[in-house]
Order: structure tokens, then C-alpha cells, then sequence
DNA sequence: CGAAAATATACTGTATACAGTTTCTTGATG
DNA sequence: CATCAAGAAACTGTATACAGTATATTTTCG
């Protein structure tokens, strides 16, 4: 390596390219966001690119890339030894909350005035399959129901660039949620919240909906916080992304 | 290419492997973030990772890494023949200044109460270079205060990721600022709403730096909107990141 | 002389090979 | 038996080479 560059950029003609399409390394990247989404890797388990590249039955390149897309998303993070998954201190949680309150409410809100039938089945179902997991106790039913009601939502939202960062944010705690929900007590917490916004969102009241999900995202955080405080010691980093 | 995994990651024993230290594409990427950040590319200005290799004196691959990653935060786009600004549309630019509106306030209003001398004397020196810069009429002075007096509050926010949020949308409409500055009226606006953001933060007064913040990105993006529909037509999509 | 076709050029995307570094394993030594 | 050192293994990071594709250029034909 040598020295810093004087001019970088060229100014030639003027080209009025293509974007680009979807290479093997987005592909790779796509699978493996939704497979992390879906199932967390555990704290010890490692991803490795000369394994991803195998399974998907490309050169190591394109699995690089993919991974470090995600590290750059925050989804893993890199080391000296395979890509591991990131350990969010209680504070990490904190600060993510924090943000995920500044947006959520308004975002939500902003969806209310056009929640049209679709919208309305696909809200009602997910409530629906929340109440019944809640009944029965079904942690992972009820993180599913709790994805669902969210999607229905959030892909709802006009504001792309609001929507994908909303949904950045959700998926780094997502564990944290997965520990939440394993809690009778939090469990009825977002039975309500979920039971609120549903209404407000039928209603197509906006400015209900925003103070049903900023009271919503209140009590979560309160409940994880208070669940994480008693179970273990206070300022222990907890697992998982 | 074959097909799609059944289980990718490996669950051996128990690695505690080290953070990876600075590779070259990560120093790429800072210079090349930096340099975008200072002086954004013409329209028609292409980044090509030959020659971005060639400048660093590295081989493509790093420089690849860098350009990527840049694509991925929203800097750039990838065509098929370099990397480009993207062109935002004007509904682009109203997503942003949503976002923003939803963060700006409530972030700085946290570094209120923790104002000290040091914070204090950034504060009033870039506002300082701002009035001058508008007596003078220089627009590019008075972006670089505009710059300073964001970054003496953004980077006293605890929440960093928040900060680095906002940091994040900020770069993406920077030339739009540059665009809304030279204006005589909007140069007055952003003098305004820098004093009275400087005169709470001094105060400390969390709520009425949240008000202030608030009132002072309606205006911009109310003058940003007023001149731009002024100058060209409508849809017309602007230039730039 | 102009338009369409053929060729060349300039990029990105992918593959493979190599180098450097950290962790793991093995063996020697007290 | 414990501890440390030396070697091997397992990774990532980087370099180089090749392939594919879109754009630019030239050529050919009306």
C-alpha cells in the first residue's frame, strides 16, 4: 500500500448506467438474513465463509460479501475466527429501545388513516394467534403472532427508508424479545398493547394509535427490564442479538 | 452453484475469538466516506474500484469492500459501470427529513442537561461562524458551521446508535443543504434556529431544545420544499446524495 | 451521409491462490 | 501432573486471473 489519492473519480462523457441486478453474493446475503431473522445462532455457534460458500455452492467471494454485509448491518459481527453473533449489553438494549420508541409510534400511526380490509384481516388474524398462543402458553407462537402483527403494519408504511430502519432495529433484539415473551405476566402485556393498537388501528385513529404503541413500547421495555433484572445479576451482558 | 443449505453453522466447543482489527478496506471506506461527506461527486462523477485500488495501492478486492459497503449505508449505487451519487427524488428527500424529525429532537435534547464548558464553547464558536457567513454570504462557510454546530451536539448523544442514525441520514442530504443554503432567506432561518438551539443547550432546558429542534427542521424543510419548487418544476428529481 | 450491425472496451462479479494471524494441539520440561 | 513452548490447523484478508455484460466505437450497408 502506498499513499492517499489526489482524484479519484473520473469525469468522463456521460454514461446513464443500469443498476445492477442481483448478484450471488445478495442472494446469499437475502437467505442468510431471513435464516438469522427466523433462528438466532447461538452464543458459541460460528459462521464461517468457506462453509456458507459451500452450502451455497459458490467461491468464498460471495459468501464474504454476504457476511460482511451483515456485520456492517449489525446482524454479526467479525473476528479472528469466524462470524459470530452479537452480545448486546444492557445498555445495547437500552439504547436500541430508546430509538425503536422515537420511531415506532410515529411510523404506526401513519399507516392508520389507510388500514383497508386486507390490512384489517391480516391484523385481526395476527391478534387472533396471539390470544390463543398466550392461552396455551406457546412462547415460540406468540413471537411468531408478535412478528406477524408487526409486519402487517410495518410493510404498510410509506416512508421506505422509516420502515427499514424500524426493522433493523426489531431484528437486533429480537432474542431479547424471544426472553421477554418467555413470561406469563409480559405475555398479557402484549396481548393488551397488541389488543390496543389493533383497535385504534381499525379505527383508523391516529393519534390514538400513536399513544397506544409509545404506551406499548413502554411496558416492554419495563418488562424486560424488570424480568432480565430478577433473573440474573444486573449488569451480566445477555446473550444474543 | 448448487443449492440452498440445511444447516450452515458449525457448533464447535467454545472459541472466544478477538475483535478483527483495521483491514485495508475499512480504511478505504473511512477516507472514501470522509471525502464524500466534504465534497460530494458531480451527478455524473464514477467511482471505479480499479482505480480506487490504484490510488490506495492496494488490489481491487479492498477497494470493492469499501465501495460496497458505502452502496450498502446509501452513499452510493452500484451500476454496471462504477459506482454513482444517487439521485434522490423529492419524496426521497421528504422521507428523510421525516426520520430525522422523529430523531433530532429528542437526541439533543439528551445532551442538554450535560452541557459543559468545553460543549459550550464548540457551540458558540460555530454559531459564531454561521452569522458571519451569513453577513458575508458565503455559502460554504456557512455549511461547514452548520456542520460544526451539529457535530459539537451529535457527538455528546450517549446513544450511539441514535447518533450514528442520524449521522447516517444527515450525509444523505447533505447537498440538498448545500442547494438550500444558498438562499438569502433560508440562511436567516438557519442563523435563527442555531441561536435558539445554542441560547437552551446553555440553558440546559431539555424540553425547550426539543422545541427548538423540532420548530427548526419544520422551517428548513419548509424552506428547503419553498425553494425548490420555486427554482425548477416540480418532480423534477434533484441531484445528489 | 445516416442508421444498423459488428467489434472493441471498460466495467463488475466470481473463482482460485497465497499470505498473515490467531487459536488449538501436541510434546517437552520442571 | 502442571506449565510452557513449538508446531499444526483454521480462519480471515489480499492479490490475481478469468468470465460475463453493458456501453462505446467502429464499420458496413442503404
Amino acid at each position: 500500500m502506498k499513499k492517499a489519492p489526489q482524484t479519484i473519480a473520473t469525469a468522463k462523457p456521460a454514461p446513464k448506467p443500469l443498476a445492477r441486478s442481483e448478484t450471488l453474493g445478495d442472494r446469499i446475503y437475502d437467505e442468510l438474513r431471513k435464516r438469522l431473522q427466523h433462528t438466532p445462532l447461538q452464543p458459541e455457534e460460528r459462521l464461517v465463509d468457506v462453509e456458507v460458500a459451500a452450502a451455497y455452492g459458490t467461491s468464498r467471494m460471495p459468501a464474504r460479501d454476504a457476511l460482511l454485509r451483515l456485520v456492517n448491518e449489525g446482524y454479526l459481527i467479525g473476528t479472528t475466527r469466524g462470524f459470530v453473533v452479537p452480545t448486546l449489553s444492557l445498555d445495547d438494549v437500552r439504547d436500541i429501545f430508546e430509538v425503536r420508541r422515537l420511531l415506532e409510534p410515529a411510523a404506526i400511526a401513519s399507516v392508520a388513516p389507510k388500514v383497508d380490509a386486507a390490512a384489517k384481516q391480516e391484523l385481526t388474524l395476527a391478534l387472533k394467534r396471539a390470544r390463543q398462543a398466550a392461552a396455551k402458553n406457546d412462547d415460540e407462537e406468540m413471537m411468531l403472532a408478535n412478528m406477524a402483527f408487526r409486519q402487517a403494519w410495518l410493510s404498510r408504511v410509506k416512508n421506505e427508508r422509516l420502515a427499514s430502519t424500524i426493522g433493523r432495529f426489531v431484528d437486533h433484539v429480537q432474542t431479547v424479545r424471544r426472553l421477554t415473551l418467555v413470561n406469563r405476566k409480559t405475555r398479557q402485556v402484549v396481548v393488551d398493547g397488541l389488543a390496543k393498537l389493533h383497535a385504534s388501528l381499525i379505527a383508523r385513529d391516529s393519534a390514538r394509535t400513536f399513544e397506544a404503541m409509545d404506551r406499548f413500547m413502554a411496558d416492554a421495555q419495563a418488562a424486560y427490564f424488570s424480568t432480565h433484572d430478577a433473573e440474573s445479576g444486573k449488569s451480566a451482558p445477555i446473550p444474543n442479538l
